[in-house]
RNA sequence: GCUCAUGUAGCUCAGUAGGUAGAGCACACCCUUGGUAAGGGUGAGGUCACCGGUUCAAAUCCGGUCAUGAGCUCCA
């Protein structure tokens, strides 16, 4: 009796018994069999000294694919396990999966690690990569499993163990003298980690992500093929520290946010002047797309939030004010506002759609510790619009908001949206029906616009499912961005109605909509996007005009006024400062056009322009440069 | 909110072991009118986040508060 075996390139292979990949690989060549980290048999990855069933298709991992990155995490993972409990007998292990880049490991230990203890944790794994263990997989029977691991005072383990399907079998993964339960595969030993891996940081994390129970340990790490690529993906850690918005707001001198005013935004002439772009663009796309543009008051009576459900789902997270006795609360969001707007008036089924729109301050008083930067604060405003319309209209009008969106996304710039669906949460208003109409509403006219999205369930807000546009920030965290909301729910507690063909009252549904989301939010994924390098129509200050000497000055004073004259935003650098001084400190300011005028420029009446990024420069004559940059620096709608 | 770290001049950062604060840039004044990323000189500028404690003496050690950063939880 023999085995056979498919390899990818459609070859077969005959052993008298079962074998292992590192046997298969052996035969083909002993190059192969060195290089084999573990297999993928018939498409699962298992490790590569396990026996492998007759008629399998089976490939050899290598080093270089990504199968065996993941492979390397994982044991830089466990390795680092082994280190931190050798150093510390004092510490349980939790759980330790990969990541984008990395991996890292959730500890129990009374004591803090300290980032020294950190650099002595990598010195220890180095010490285990060396020591050249073997990494072995036990399948061991549940209950012993658990047993030992509560023998061991790993209580952690046991419970998850506890926790495991009944179906699933209880792997144990044992190098040197550490064991941890593990599904694998692993690499065969701990010198095939090799040293392309580093500790990055410790932080708190929650036992199962539940803020209620353990507050554990988590050690971050990065791990890569080799010392390289690990000094290259350091290399672009620090170049995307580069695009912060908080160090590039401050180096444009954008905005500044202080201790009196946590989580709110001081905003600085050019960092307003960026604001105003964004805003008239949105103003425009709001009166394009059929939107009115309202405004409702900043503080409103808690009575009114009691009936929207606000009160009850969205408490802990609002301001609230008095004043002769009465409490206010400041809006924190302004859904509520627009229905008293639409509730003013009788509406017939005639006027439906309905759309309203504002540049809605907001202020949630969000906690201390998910503030970032102007990109989770807690006073924003957003570009919010709500639309009231019959259910029949509901398709129609996401669909459109979508184009919409997408439409001026690629006008900022942006190209890697993700859409993301976010289904009822646990705490909710409104009948599970309801959210069943909601939700496929919202499936129904994704699929309609051709979309690839993603269900996040519980991720729904209190009134209603949503979508979501989300964009990544210069270190890959995703924000939310815009979205559009289908909510039967408020119009129901805020008692919106509208008259039918029938003379009926008929409930309206209510679509909320975003699509900057936040102002402040946006301007900042703006800066990291550009890396502050804003396309002219944003630039806050397009163009400089800078002198070579004050001979220069009265003809810089013509080309200034030429150029306010066709609209574009233009400052003027007349001072007694050599023209590097000067190109240095406006190119630092990420000025996009340098207008440099000397004599020989007034001479020909020309301008010479620098652009930012380039050393180059071109001497154009001043009307051609005044008509260029006024055609440039216009808004693209 | 939780865990860890951080907080010194407008900005970026030094400040060794407790002995009363320093640089560069920016700013002010003077000289320089110079062709594309820093011309030179002089000067002013700090309650070392805040409150309390230890000490003859605290930026430095201890405790608390606030803020910031990273992660967790939560969210536009």
């Amino acid at each position: 009796m023999s085995v056979s075996y498919r390899l990818p390139d459609g070859a077969s292979m005959e052993f008298e018994q079962p074998v292992s990949a590192l046997e298969i690989a052996g035969r083909i060549s002993k190059k192969l069999a060195k290089q084999a980290l573990a297999a993928k048999v018939n498409g699962n990855l298992i490790d590569v000294y396990l026996p492998i069933d007759d008629g399998a298709t089976v490939e050899i991992i290598t080093r270089d694919t990504d199968d065996a990155l993941e492979l390397i995490r994982h044991d830089a993972a466990h390795v680092m396990a082994e280190a931190v409990q050798e150093l510390f007998p004092d510490t349980q292990v939790t759980i330790g999966p990969t990541i984008e880049n990395g991996f890292y490991y959730d500890f129990h230990r009374a004591e803090p690690f300290t980032p020294d203890d950190l650099k002595t944790i990598e010195k220890r794994m180095q010490d285990i990569v060396r020591r050249n263990e073997d990494i072995r997989r036990e399948v061991w029977d549940r209950d012993e499993a658990i047993a030992f691991f509560l023998n061991a005072g790993e209580e952690f383990k046991a419970e998850i163990i506890r926790d495991l399907p009944a179906d699933q079998e209880v792997s144990l993964y044992r190098q040197g003298d550490f064991i941890d339960l593990c599904r694998g595969p692993h690499l065969p030993s701990t010198s095939k980690l090799g040293d392309g891996f580093k500790l990055t940081k410790v932080a708190g994390a929650y036992w199962r992500g539940d803020a209620t129970k353990a507050q554990l340990q988590r050690i971050y790490g990065t791990a890569w093929r080799d010392k390289k690529e690990l000094n290259a993906y350091l290399k672009q850690l620090e170049e995307a520290a580069k695009r912060d918005h908080r160090k590039l707001g401050k180096e444009m001198d954008l905005f500044h946010q202080q201790e009196e005013a946590p989580g709110m935004v001081f905003w600085h002439p050019r960092g307003w002047a960026i604001w105003q772009k964004v805003e008239q663009y949105v103003r425009k796309v709001y009166r394009d797309s059929g939107y009115q543009e309202v405004r409702g008051p900043q503080i409103m009576d808690v009575s009114l939030w009691k009936r929207s459900g606000h009160w009850d789902n969205y408490q802990e997270n609002m301001f609230f004010t008095e004043s002769e006795k009465r409490t206010y609360a400041v809006k924190p969001m302004n859904c509520p506002g627009h229905v008293q707007i639409y509730n003013a008036a009788l509406h017939s089924y005639r006027d439906l759609p309905i759309r309203y729109a504002e540049f809605g301050g907001c202020h949630r008083n969000e906690p201390s510790g998910a503030l970032h930067g102007i990109m989770r604060v807690r006073a924003f405003t957003q570009d919010d619009g709500h639309i009231f319309c019959t259910e029949d209209q509901v398709e129609a009008e996401v669909t459109a908001f979508h184009k919409q969106a997408m439409a001026v996304y690629a006008d900022f710039g942006f190209e890697n949206i993700s859409v993301k669906l976010a289904l009822r949460p646990d705490k909710r208003i409104g009948t599970d029906e309801a959210w069943d109409k909601a939700e496929n509403g919202l499936r129904a006219a994704l699929s309609n616009a051709g979309v690839q999205w993603e269900e996040l369930p519980g991720e729904g807000a209190f009134y209603g499912p949503k979508i979501e546009y989300h964009l990544k920030d210069s270190i890959g965290r995703a924000w939310q961005m815009g979205t559009v909301q289908f909510d039967p729910m408020m119009p129901e507690r805020l008692d919106a109605e509208y008259v039918d063909e029938n003379s009926q009252r008929q409930r309206p549904i209510m679509l909320h909509r975003a699509i900057v989301g936040s102002m402040e939010r946006f301007i900042g994924i703006l800066i990291e996007h550009h890396a502050g390098h804003l396309p002219l129509w944003l630039a806050p200050v397009p163009v400089v005009i800078a002198t070579i000497t004050n001979a220069a000055d009265d003809y810089a004073r013509t080309v200034k006024a030429k150029l306010e004259a066709a609209g574009v935003t233009v400052e003027m650098d007349l001072r007694n400062e050599k023209i590097g001084y000067k190109v240095r400190e406006h190119s630092r300011a990420k000025v996009p056009v340098i207008l440099v005028l000397g004599k020989q420029e007034e001479e020909e009446q020309q301008v010479a322009i620098r652009r930012l990024g380039s050393q180059a420069t071109e001497t154009v004559a001043l009307d051609e440069a005044v008509a260029n940059l006024a055609d440039a620096t216009r808004l693209p709608i």
